[in-house]
DNA sequence: GTGAAAGCGCTAACAA
DNA sequence: TTGTTAGCGCTTTCAC
């Protein structure tokens, strides 16, 4: 009580225009008018004492300028209603004074922290930003706040993030790894606070029933980039894959496979460089399969970051692309585009998972406490092919 | 106390193995130890009552199942110290209940969040997109957690973010506007927490002792890569810039006239072409420009999105570059790359610039809150050009 | 309609 | 060293 405001030090700023910032706030589905005059409300203390005397208001100070309890305080500001003579009382010291709720404490209170975590591998590959800005076009008209993390696919970091769930920061947790190991299958279990995975769950998997999941079908998805060069006549094709042991890799790897399999193409183990998902690691992948190849005539990079690299060893080393050598990527990132030629590309709807994501998770997040919990979801998103330049038959050129 | 485990409930799964989990948190500057054996601790009741008892397991729980007062939970599992006899039981105790402290709690506590915002303009620009990494890199390993908000240069929701940051779930903002309006520079004069803006603020702004700033100096680069499409024989520059009553469009179109006048050209209007930062105005944007003339020789973008769009419409329109028109682009972005013929760019440091606010803002943060707080800081970062092929001369091709 | 009081889970001041 | 207790700011019974 001793860091009250009381009576004796009246404010005397322009009162009121209470009311004109809210129209602004992400207003979220709680209460309505929690955010307070903060434009025209100086609290100006023109004069006065000092700085503010025991730091930023509270209920309490607003409940004594007011002359009402705390209690109708937190009535009035969450609209569940009151005397008018008291609503305007209050409103208009919460206006004056600047107020605006301590979400930490409602957050204590009521156990939701209104805040949701994604995690995602690298926040510099573009499908993983396309993630991020659906999730945050779901979720922030919900009334949520993003938490990011880029984990560098780092298992031990992911599982941080899944055991950090236990601690209240967050409503929820969208992950999406490119390992999935027991490790995290057994986390999975234990999570405490609903999960979305984007990515491939195995499937007996023991993960717990909170556990929902979007995957991008990705191994119909490089089966259809495979075909579409050898339809457009290309032979010796070249594979320029991730990590083997994630599961995008194993997946594009499947589909590779499959697809020239079922083309009547022999597998020839030695078009296939397995590096890092990024940019340089394309760039000497594709060195290094020319200087011990001559003759392939196309490249399929299991992303964009990859082709995107392949592309400028072609052009680097004097090759045409389409002419001599056709190239294609995945994820349809803005980097597709970039390019030029204009990259072929199989877009496995990263936008797309993450706004699944980002639904599924407020659908969990907006089940009663008490109601038994809805199964969980698993959902897949079906790839589409990008043709553009990049690909086009030789002959044509 | 009703919610309280008791004695009754004994708990019989593998015990321990606390602390293995330890090594891998993101460990932060505060305690030692906050999370417990999640890993090997099934809290497993194998056979016992139903599910949890009353929720997640808190200091209390620890407590009686421990057999001391919570205070000394609190004292083994914040490492102040205590009987070894009590260390060993609380740390069991918390161990086999795979305790994770409550976060809010503590915020509340001791008012702070230990979660940093970002908030900038658009999270599918590459240039922010380096921001966040290079901000999460360094705020990461001093135990926060990086809240990000794209606002779309929305002023209404830059103001929100500032405002929000009186309700506690924030230590710090790290802002990036586009625009700086009186509205902008009245919310950070009232800041109630150290921000620090990504951006230019006007020289006497009134803005409070709390906010640092780091800036590019996007004139002088603007500057640099005009004079060096001029060195490199380029007589007809045209301009596409971003939206003219940006801070960063205004300081661009600065620097292409001061270069331009500096270079003895005459400033011809009819060259520059003010529209959107993105790829698709870009590339709008060029073919308007070359419908009304068709003797430009370069072009000069405002940023990579730009420059790229730029590029494509020069390829789509048959004109070679730089053979025919070179192409220079701002950022340095991985776009610049990206494109072929790879783009020349202005660095401004995107990546630096998100460094220096992180530490600025960790400065900040370290205050003790008693001592008397450092005045504002204020650094510029100087832009770096990266000739690349696009704005080879015309004569070298 | 309003107020008093409890309590969310934690840390720290104070006593023992 | 240990325990008791107050209190962070909020929402919400429960009486009146």
């Amino acid at each position: 009580m001793g860091r009250n405001a009381g009576p004796g030090e009246r404010e005397h700023g322009k009162a009121g225009e209470y009311g004109e910032s809210g129209e602004h706030r992400e207003s979220g589905e709680r209460g309505k008018g929690r955010v307070y005059g903060t434009d025209g409300a100086e609290a100006g203390r023109g004069g006065g004492a000092g700085s503010r005397p025991g730091g930023p208001p509270t209920v309490e100070t607003i409940a004594a300028r007011a002359g009402v309890s705390i209690a109708s305080v937190s009535r009035v500001l969450n609209g569940r209603g009151a005397r008018p003579g008291t609503i305007t009382r209050v409103e208009r010291a919460a206006a004056e004074l600047g107020y605006v709720a301590n979400a930490v404490a409602r957050s204590l209170k009521d156990g939701r922290s209104m805040q949701l975590t994604f995690a995602m591998p690298d926040i510099g590959n573009p499908a993983y930003v396309s993630m991020v800005r659906e999730i945050q076009a779901v979720m922030k008209p919900a009334g949520y706040r993003l938490l990011l993390h880029s984990t560098d696919a780092v298992v031990e970091d992911e599982l941080a993030v899944l055991r950090s769930l236990a601690d209240r920061t967050s409503d929820g947790l969208i992950l999406c790894p490119i390992r999935i190991t027991p490790r995290h299958l057994e986390a999975l279990g234990r999570a405490v606070r609903p999960v979305v995975v984007i990515g491939s769950l195995p499937d007996g998997a023991p993960h717990g029933p909170l556990v929902d999941s979007v995957r991008a079908d990705s191994v119909t998805g490089a089966e259809a980039a495979v075909r579409h060069l050898v339809e457009t006549g290309r032979r010796r094709i070249a594979f320029v894959n991730g990590p083997a042991d994630t599961v995008p890799g194993r997946h594009r790897a499947l589909g590779y496979r499959t697809a020239l399999e079922s083309c009547g193409i022999e597998l020839d183990p030695t078009l296939t460089v397995t590096t890092d998902f990024t940019v340089e690691a394309g760039a000497a992948a594709l060195h290094g399969l020319l200087d011990a190849r001559s003759d392939i005539d196309a490249v399929f990079c299991a992303n964009d970051q990859l082709a995107l690299g392949s592309s400028q060893t072609l052009h680097t080393r004097g090759l045409a692309v389409p002419g001599d050598v056709a190239v294609v990527g995945m994820d349809d990132t803005l980097l597709a585009r970039a390019g030029w030629p204009p990259l072929t590309s199989v877009d496995l709807g990263s936008a797309e998972r993450g706004r699944i994501a980002a639904r599924m998770m407020l659908d969990r997040l907006r089940e009663p406490a008490d109601a038994p919990r809805a199964p969980a979801r698993r959902e897949t998103v079906m790839p589409r092919l990008i043709v553009r330049a990049s690909s086009a038959p030789a002959a044509s050129i």
